[in-house]
DNA sequence: CTGAAAGCGCTTACAG
DNA sequence: CTGAAAGCGCTTACAG
C-alpha cells in the first residue's frame, strides 16, 4: 500500500500552496476556476481523500451521528428486537440521505455511555433508541440534558423534562386497535403488557385500551391485564397466566407483536382457536406480523418515517434550531387474527 | 454547555505537564502511581474525554470499523433484507465486544464507495456485506485489493482473487436440504433462485441441490429451475412461472427464505396445499421462517457466528496477521413445510 | 485570488 | 518518572 497523499503532495504537483489546495477541494469561491479544476484533477488522480480526523479536529465537528441502542441486559445474546432492528435500518438510511455518517453502538449497563460519543468529538449528536426500565433510564436523560448534549430519543413524551422525543401516539394506537376488537363483537378483552411508568409506551397503549373500553361502556377489568415486557417468551408466559387465571376472555390485545406472537403460541398449545375462540391483536407491525397464522392484526408504527424524523430533528438541534417533540400517527393494520 | 476540558486543563489542575496527563490517561506504566490516580480523578471530575479526532490524527488509526451494506438499487425504499439486517445487528454487537466502533453506511450505485472510509482515516478497515450483481461488484473488489485496503466480505469464495471472504458453505447447505426433501419422498423438485455467476451464493446452493439429486439417482431437470433474486415478490413470480409451466413438481427448494415465502403465497393462491401437494424449503432461517404457515423448513446461516468471524478476521488483517477465507457450516432446520 | 502562519488536541521520541 | 517539543493533516483568519 502506497502512503496516502496529503494536501501538500497535491500542492507540490499543482505548484500552488497547500491553503489553495484546501480551498479548491472545498469548492471555495475564492479560488480561481482553472486552478480549482487542476487541483481537483490531481486529487482524483492521486486518489486523495481529505483526512477526516484532521479536518474534524480543526473544525470541531464530525458530520457523524451516533446511534445508541440500549437493551435490556437480561437479553444479552439473543436476537435483537425486530422492531428496533428495523429502526436501525431506517435511521441508517436516513443518515446516508443527509450525508451524515452513522456510528452505531449497543449499550448495556455501562454507566457513562451518555456522553462518550459527543464528548470525544466522534459525533455531533446522539440518537437514543431502545428499551429497558425507563425509571433508571430517566436519570441518564437528565444528565445528558444538563451536559448540553445534542440528542433526540425514540419514545414516549416525558413530562417535566425538556427533551426532544419522537414517538408513536401510543394512546391513540391502543385505542384504535381495541375499538376494532370491540367492533368485532368481543367483550372480555385481556391486555398483555406491562402497565407502569417503567414501560411508558406500553402504559400509554394500555391507557388507550381502557379508554376504548370505557367509551363503549365496557368495564375495565384489572384482572385481565397481565404484565409482559419485550420478548415472545414474556408474551407466552403472560398468556399462560391469563389462561390459568380462569377469567373468561374472548380477545387479547398485546402491547407488542412479539407479545402477541407468544400469546398465540400459548393459545394454540391450550387448544384455543384463533380468531374463533380468542382474537389476538399486536402492536408495531414488525415484518413477522404478516406471516403468523393467522396473520396478525396490529398497529403499525412507521419506522421509515420515524427514522427520518429522528435524524432531521437531531440535525436541526445541532444547527441550533428549535425542535419540538412530535408524535407519529399509528395506523391500524387489519389482518385475520381478529376475525375478517 | 460549558467548553470541553482538554488535557491542558487537567495538567494545570494537577500541577503536572500535559504529557504526563496524556500518559496517565493511557495507563502508561511510566507514570507514578499516585500521579496517575490524581490525574484520573480530575479527569473524571471534569468529565474529560480524550478527543478522538486529535488522538486518531496523531496515531493514524481510528479503532473504528466501517460496515458497507450495499443493496440492489432497484430495492430503493423498501425494507432491508431481513437476513442482512440480522447480520448488521450481529456485527454491531461483535464490534462492541471488541471495543471497536462501527460506522454503518448503505451503499447504492455510488462508484467510489470502496475507498472513502479507509482513505479518509475514518476507519481502520471495512466489512462488505450485501448483494447485487456480483459481476459488477467484482471489479470493485479488485480495486480495493490493489489499493491495499483492509477488508473482509461476506459471501462466496472467489477464485483467482486473493481476498478474505467469510461465507456459508452454500453447496453443502443446498445439498443437505435437498436430501431432506428427497428423504420425504419427493421426486420432482423445483429450484427457485438464480443460478449464475451473477449471484454466486444462489448458484452454489443450486449446485449442491443438483449434487443431491444426482447422488440419489434423480435426474436434474433444468426446466425446473427458475430465476429469482432477493425479494419475496421475486419468489412469488418465479413460483407462478413454475405453476404455469405445466411441469409437474411436488417440491420446491428456494434459494432463500424470502423466495420460499413468496412461493408459498403463490402456491396458496393456486390452491396447492403445503406440504401435502407441494413441500417448500428455504435458506437463511430468518426470524420470519418460524412463523410462516406451515413453519418453514430451511437452512440456518448462523448470523451471530458470522458477525463475530467477520469482525475477528478483519481485526487480524488490520494487525497484519494472516487470515484465511473460511466457511461457516450450514444447519438444516426442519419445520413443517416439508412434511413432518 | 493566493500564501504564510497559527492552531485544533492529542501522542510519543528525546532528553533528563 | 517527568517535561519541552515536534508533528499528525487539515481549515481559516490575516495580510497582501
Amino acid at each position: 500500500m502506497k502512503d496516502k497523499a496529503t494536501s501538500f503532495d497535491i500542492a507540490y504537483r499543482a505548484g500552488v500552496s497547500q491553503s489553495t489546495v484546501s480551498r479548491a477541494l472545498r469548492n471555495s469561491p475564492l479560488v480561481n476556476e482553472a486552478t480549482r479544476t487542476k487541483i481537483q484533477a490531481i486529487a482524483k488522480e492521486l486518489n486523495y481523500k481529505v483526512d477526516k480526523n484532521a479536518s474534524n479536529l480543526r473544525t470541531q465537528q464530525s458530520d457523524t451521528i451516533a446511534l445508541l441502542l440500549f437493551e435490556d441486559p437480561t437479553n444479552d445474546d439473543s436476537a435483537i428486537n425486530p422492531f428496533f432492528l428495523s429502526m436501525l435500518g431506517s435511521i441508517t438510511r436516513a443518515c446516508s440521505n443527509k450525508g451524515y455518517d452513522l456510528l452505531v453502538s449497543f449499550q448495556q449497563a455501562s454507566d457513562d455511555w451518555h456522553a462518550d460519543f459527543e464528548d470525544s468529538n466522534k459525533a455531533d449528536g446522539l440518537i437514543l433508541l431502545g428499551y429497558g426500565d425507563f425509571v433508571d433510564f430517566e436519570e441518564k436523560l437528565v444528565q445528558l440534558t444538563e451536559q448540553g448534549t445534542h440528542f433526540v430519543r425514540w419514545g414516549a413524551e416525558v413530562e417535566d423534562l425538556s427533551l426532544v422525543s419522537i414517538g408513536c401516539d401510543n394512546f391513540q394506537g391502543g385505542k384504535e386497535v381495541t375499538e376494532h376488537v370491540i367492533n368485532q363483537g368481543r367483550k372480555n378483552i385481556a391486555f398483555l403488557g406491562s402497565a407502569s411508568s417503567h414501560a411508558p409506551e406500553f402504559f400509554d397503549r394500555y391507557k388507550g385500551h381502557c379508554e376504548a373500553l370505557k367509551s363503549h361502556n365496557l368495564t375495565v377489568n384489572p384482572e385481565l391485564q397481565f404484565n409482559a415486557l419485550y420478548t415472545e417468551e414474556a408474551g407466552y408466559k403472560a398468556a399462560c397466566r391469563l389462561i390459568e387465571s380462569n377469567e373468561s376472555f374472548d380477545a387479547i390485545c398485546a402491547a407488542s407483536d412479539l407479545i402477541a406472537i407468544g400469546a398465540m403460541r400459548a393459545l394454540k398449545e391450550h387448544g384455543k382457536s384463533i380468531p374463533e375462540e380468542v382474537t389476538v391483536a399486536g402492536f408495531d407491525d414488525i415484518a413477522i406480523a404478516s406471516f403468523t397464522f393467522p396473520p396478525l392484526t396490529t398497529v403499525k408504527q412507521d419506522t421509515k418515517i420515524a427514522g427520518e424524523m429522528l435524524v432531521e430533528s437531531l440535525l436541526k438541534l445541532i444547527a441550533g434550531e428549535d425542535v419540538s417533540t412530535s408524535l407519529i400517527k399509528p395506523e391500524l393494520v387489519v389482518r385475520k387474527s381478529c376475525g375478517e
